[in-house]
This record gives C-alpha cells, structure tokens and sequence, in this order.
DNA sequence: TACGTGCAGGAAAACAGTTTCCGAAGGTGG
DNA sequence: CCACCTTCGGAAACTGTTTTCCTGCACGTA
C-alpha cells in the first residue's frame, strides 16, 4: 500500500525552492510575486498532487464552508425535494453539507447540535416534517440557523415554509374554473396544521363563491390510500352528486380514485380529483394521472439556504416566516368536464 | 446580538487557574492530575460552555471523523433506506456524513471528490444507483473508499451489492410453495443489470421444478405502473392460464393489480402477485397489500459503513462484492389460493 | 555617491487544540 | 539531614495554512 503522507505546503516550498508563505501567496494569487516563480510553486503543487488542508485554512479564517440540514424527515420523501434545493443554493459557494437525521428524537438533536457545535459548522438549516412550533435548536449563540416546514418559537428566527392555505385556494379556484361546484375534501389529521389549513384555503374560496363543502364537512383522516378509499366512500353517501374531491395528499387521491372506479365512476368525466404534494411515482403512475397541488419543497430549499448564506456574511436577516407559493401541477384528473356523461 | 467570541482552552484555563495544558489533559482525562484539579477545570468548561473545536483537534490527531456519501440517487427513494443503515453504522461512532449529490454528473463527482480530499474526511462511501461496474473514485491515495450497488471496476476495491439473483429466488421458491405453477414475470429494462439478475434467479428455480416462464418470455420494459398494466396484458392475452405475476418492482406490480382488477381477476383468489422493493408507501397502499421482495438496502448500507470504518481504523479489508441478502415481505397479494374461485 | 522608493519574498505569529518533556514540590528511606 | 522517587502541572513543540510584518535588493534621482 502506498501510504505515502500527503504533500503539504513544506513539501510544495521546498520543491520549488521558495517558503511556505509564498506557497501560499503563490497558490491564492496574493501579496507581490514575480510571475515566474507563481508558475514555479504552481507546477510543484500540481507535480505534487498538493491539496491544501482545509482544517486548517478554517482554523485560520473561522469559516468552514460546511452547512448542516438537521432533519426529522430522511424517510420521508419530503427531504428530498428539499435536499435538492438546499444543494442548489449551496453548491455554488463550495458549501458542503453534513446530513443529520435525528429520527425525531430530541435527545439525538441535542447530540447532533452539540457535534455540529464542535465543527463549527457556518450555519444550520433545520428541517421538521410538518408545520409547527417547536423550541429553538439548542445551539452556540453566533451559528445563524433557518428553520425550515417546521418554525421555531422564537420569533426572532428566520423560517421559510410552504403555502398550505395558498395551495388549498388554487387548488379550489381550479375546480371551480373548470366548472365544479359541489366539491369534498379529503385529507389528513385534523391534528396537524397542515390539513387544516389546505382546508381553510379551500373553504375561503368557497365561501367567496357562495358554496359550500360537500358532504358537509371536511374528512379528516390519516395520510394513507387507504383512507382515501374509505372517506370516499362516505363522502358519496352523504353527497351523492359530488363532482369533484380535493385531497390533501396524493396517496389519499389515489385512495379516492381506486373508490371512484369501483364505482363506476369517472375521473374526471363525472368527479374531478386532485392531490396534493406532486409526490411523482405516486402522481403521475395514478390512472388517470393526478392533477395535483406542488408545494414546491425545492424553492423552499433554496430559499432557506440562500438565506443562510445571506446570514453567514452578515447581512441582516429579519426574523418571520417566509412561505413559498405552491403551484399546480396539472395532469389529467381535474380534466374537461363530459357535458354529457 | 451576543456576538461573544466562543470560548478557547485558553478562557478555561484562565478560568480555572491552570495551563492550557492542564485543560487538554483534564478535559480527555489524560496525563496526571488531581482530581480537585480535573473538576475545577471541568467546573470552568461547563461554565463557559466550552466545545472543543473540532478543526484544531483534526488537525493535530489526523482524524476528521467525517465520512462522506456520494450518491447518484438522492431523489430516488433507494438513498433513504441505504443512509438510515450508514448512519446506523456511524452514528455510534461519533462520526458525521457529508451528503454529496452529483447528479450523474461526472464533473460534479470530480468535484465533490477534490473538496472531500481536501477536507481530509476519514473515509468515503460511492453509492450507485444501479447495479453496474464503474470506475474507481478519483481521489487522494490513502483514503479508504466502499463502493455500494455499482461496484468500482477495480478489483481489489470492496465493494457491497443487493442479492438480485438471490432476490428472484426467493420471490420464485414462494409462489411455488404457495401452488403456483403458471409465473409470469413483468420487469424493468433488460439493459440494466438488476433486473436480468432478478430474472435469472426466478427462472433458475423454474427450471429445476421443470417448469417454464408463463407467457414464454420475461416481459422487459420500463420502471412504471404503466408499463405493468400494458405487460400484464399482454402476459394475459399470451397465456390467459396465468396464475402469479412476480414483478420487478412495487411500482410494475401495482399496474398489473390495477389490470388484473379491471379484468374481474382476484388476487390473490385468481394470481398472486409479488412486487420487489418494498417500498413501503407503494406496497402497503396497494389492494390488496403486496407481498414484495424487500432488497435490504438498510443492511447494505449498515454493512458498507461498518466495513468502512474497519478499513479506517486500519483493519485489512479484502476487495471484491459483499452481497446482503434480500428477504420477503409478506402481505396479501400472495396469500392463499382460493380452490374453488 | 548617497538616498529614497518599490518590489519580491522570507520569517514569524497567529488559529485552537494535543502531547511530550521537564521541573518543582512533597514525601520517604538511609 | 540529605538523596531519591513520585506526583502534579507548566512550557513548548507540533498539526497546516494564512497573513502581517520586515528585510534585502535593484533602480531611479539628486
């Protein structure tokens, strides 16, 4: 094995006959050199293989270049929209990112937080997998942190989140412009705010239309196919003439697809159907293809990590909470409505 | 803002009356000291909330105690079980993961690979997407490299994969224990390597029951629940008589359901149906619940990290393929046949 | 010839720890 | 009473890089 100890600026200084300061200076084009002797340490850095330590360029300048995405979620696959985004952001600056996932367990949040606090990490994203208030990361005062989904109490702390009311209003105004009018909604835990406000985008709309929620009520369930099969079935034995269902997910649609069909129903000739997440595999592979509201978890990745690095140089950031618009994703579900079924 | 400078050995040690020394040995309960001595300087630690900084401790000891994970497949959902294992695997070390993304992009892996070097991480982890032999990593001599899935092209590298082959066994041995005799197989694209693997293993325990594939041919296709609901057809039109589907993933075999469905065929009354990925959101929703092969991407992972780590504290590791193998999830797409449907 | 001036590059001090070596106490035995 | 050993803790060197300061040296001018 070759094990040969990797080159340091010593090593690239004595090669080309300089000291290490004007390796350095050489290498970063800094202070006063003659032109000849830049080529000179250059060519024995590259003879050499040298790539400076970056331990110790941080050690020297206080700054890492590292992020950490504190998550809940690594399961799920919000994380991965989110990931994408956050790395879009990053990616352009040589930020490279510490991934820690703390299964929800605070006691592995603490510990992560105490180790990113060692590593002085530049910054913290924190990423939850619903929206709600949860305790500040317990961090070294100095690190700036965004939160992300999920916010923190303190109202001095950045967030950006998705635009849960947003998304139920287009999703509404959609169903209403293609001509529905007796719509249900399906969706998850009334214990979560992200449900309930979908809903309330949705029923805002409604209301402005002077309609209201078919079956009376909003189904609120769990996020499973299943329950979607199911709810479907009691929304349609208390409305009947529904002619359209916004879900609050897409694998709640697909639940309400699968129903519709068994009944003999069609989407979107008789009921329109639309989810909620764009969640692909699941979206595009329902037959017919969901129409479906995007939350845009890649924006909102980006932004926060824009953001953080917006901190990290200083600039001042002003605490709140930044929501990212969702858009429709449209697909086949919510088509053209059959004038004559 | 509080912008107070975080404290250095050098704070604690004032602190605590004592050298820096003194606070090096007291805190890592190294050298002699007494003990009133050790607490007081722990006292002083705790009081200034004192964290070592990591750069400093890497720098000196040569151990980053960084791993990285450079993946193609950060959107796909094989990435998420896979890093759960790893961070099984490291997690008890202390060991943090940067989470590089290229994107299929070998600039972007040339690059990831040039900061990880720099960053002196300790080992690094080549996750592929797909089963296929690729080349070795790009980086410093020295560092210790496991590849997973794709395996380096590189014989003495190690490298730890799915049991494809091992996979479409088990999946077989089943449907026969169970009464089948008349298996279709429906899978992805014949370019790649896992799948004809899956189908390998399938077909040799066809052969040595003496039997031969339904429909005379493996249906190679495309990744989707539209290519299963088309190849179940035309498996169907091919030989009407069949009485299980093994597909080659969950997403192929919830389109043949759907098909099987439409054509007032029971399952698993008629067919049993086998998907392969348990990909949890996908086989649970399904109606019913599929049994699926489930690849073990989280023991991949954890055995790929725990490799790593042996070869980081210098341990010999012998190149060539560790294969995990897969196992069974048994749900009700597979259940019992119905004697008289 | 003496004296600024500016350029090129070296020496050394940071950065924040760990570790090795060494010296000063204090206690013990001859 | 002195030599010696142990115990404790300090000083300094070291990790690899950047940066600040400083020193030669060549050149131009008076």
């Amino acid at each position: 094995m070759s094990q040969q100890r990797v080159p340091t600026v010593r090593d690239v200084a004595a090669r080309a006959g300089v000291s290490v300061g004007t390796v350095s200076k050489a290498l970063n084009n800094r202070g006063q050199l003659r032109e000849e002797t830049r080529a000179r340490v250059v060519a024995a850095a590259r003879e050499l293989g040298f790539r400076p330590n970056s331990l110790a360029q941080s050690l020297q300048s206080g700054r890492t270049y590292t992020v950490a995405v504190i998550t809940t979620d690594r399961f799920g696959r919000f994380g991965n929209p989110l990931m994408l985004g956050v790395e879009d952001a990053l990616g352009a600056d040589r930020v490279s990112v510490f991934l820690c996932d703390t299964r929800d367990d605070p006691i592995r949040e603490h510990h992560h937080a105490e180790t990113l606090d060692e590593r002085r990490v530049d910054g913290i994203i924190v990423a939850g997998r619903r929206k709600q208030t949860r305790a500040p990361l317990a961090v070294a005062s100095g690190v700036p942190v965004v939160y992300v989904i999920a916010q923190s109490s303190d109202p001095a702390d950045f967030c950006v989140t998705t635009d849960d009311i947003g998304g139920g209003i287009l999703a509404a105004r959609h169903l209403l412009a293609s001509g529905r009018t007796r719509i249900g909604h399906i969706t998850g835990p009334e214990r979560f705010a992200d449900p309930r406000e979908r809903a309330a985008g949705l029923c805002q709309v409604l209301d402005d239309a002077g309609l209201s929620l078919a079956g009376g009520q909003v189904f609120y369930g769990e996020w499973s196919e299943d329950w979607g099969r199911r709810a479907a079935e009691m929304l349609l034995h208390a409305a009947p003439d529904t002619d359209a269902v916004f879900c609050g997910s897409d694998q709640i649609a697909r639940g309400v697809v699968e129903t519709l069909r068994d009944r003999r129903l069609r989407v979107p000739g008789d009921i329109a159907v639309i989810g909620f997440d764009n969640w692909e595999p699941m979206a595009a592979g329902c037959r017919p293809p969901l129409t479906t509201v995007d939350p845009n978890l890649r924006e909102v990745g980006q932004v926060a990590a824009t953001r953080l690095l917006d901190m990290i140089a200083g600039q001042p950031v002003e605490g709140g909470v930044h929501t990212v618009p969702a858009w429709l994703m449209l697909r086949e579900s919510t088509g053209v409505r059959l004038i004559e079924p």
